[in-house]
DNA sequence: TAGAACGTTCAGTCAAGATTGAACGTAACG
DNA sequence: CGTTACGTTCAATCTTGACTGAACGTTCTA
């Protein structure tokens, strides 16, 4: 950001740390996603702190969120010591797969609750059963888009 | 919670909280929802401060929350100055909505940042255009679950 | 009109977690 | 070896936002 860079792309990459800030996910990490998309290489933990003004530090912390959830990917390249990163190959399937995570947490968390209440009051019980059917409802169109999604991207 | 409460139904209650909380929403207002979506009926504000040892100001700042999100509504009974809350009629089509929202800000965040590179290198541009594809995909599914959604309700 | 019960607001407090930066361990290279 | 460039770790700091509780305005009742 130091270097001269089109506005537009700046405003991009703090627009979207922002937007992932809002989400609930760390600023930089929303930046280092922005960034990695407008210029499709690879870069080295150096670069990337440099680039976002952020400490080597935040970036080798954020580098391995993004990379837990296969958002961006290491290289090594012979002849050089230093790891590079860039963007896998679908980044998107990867943060939908993260969504889906959480979203099954939440059904097993109703599901053993209802399990527990199964002798309370058929409403309640009830009441959870729908829970359920939507989260499982909702789990299925997720991955029937993933699957769509793949077909589409070749 | 002070008063007897199933420990099931306890349970459900914070932990539907602490998920709220990972993904970026008060845990109170998870909590809100869990506890409403088992007691399917009407609660006043400071009942439900009561039963989950909260503060009328966080409940009312929380309900309020949870209202301009269509996930619970107010309503009111004759002779009786307090307010009501209670769950919508489909409470999840409110979270997906908001969902949808949020996508789509994202979108238009890409597709701004698209226009204004239009002039940089062909790389850049596709790239984003991949991306705003990739949300319109997203955006057009989450659509058509919802209306799939409704029609499962009925 | 006074008093009580209610919901809202807001200044203050607190906690979570993001970020920094220095210290550290390691590998390459002379 | 000694030095340099690198990524990681972790204690300290900073920031954000949730939460509280007291003060307030309003509505109802007597």
């Amino acid at each position: 950001m130091t270097d001269s860079m089109h506005p537009a792309a700046e405003r991009l990459i703090e627009q979207m740390g922002l937007q992932w800030e809002s989400e609930g996910r760390p600023r930089i990490a929303g930046r280092l996603f922005a960034l990695m998309l407008l210029e499709d290489r690879d870069f080295t933990l150096g670069e990337l702190a440099h680039t976002l003004q952020a400490s080597r530090g935040s970036m080798s912390t954020n580098t391995r969120l993004l990379e837990s959830q296969g958002v961006i990917e290491r290289v090594a390249k012979s002849g050089d010591r230093r790891i590079y990163y860039r963007l896998t190959s679908d980044p998107y399937r990867a943060m939908i797969e993260s969504h889906l995570k959480r979203m099954e947490r939440t059904k097993d968390v109703v599901a053993q609750a209802r399990k527990e209440l199964a002798i309370e009051t058929k409403k309640k019980h009830t009441r959870l059963a729908e829970i359920e059917r939507f989260h499982k409802f909702a789990i299925t169109t997720m991955n029937t888009f993933l699957t769509e999604h793949l077909k589409r991207a070749t």
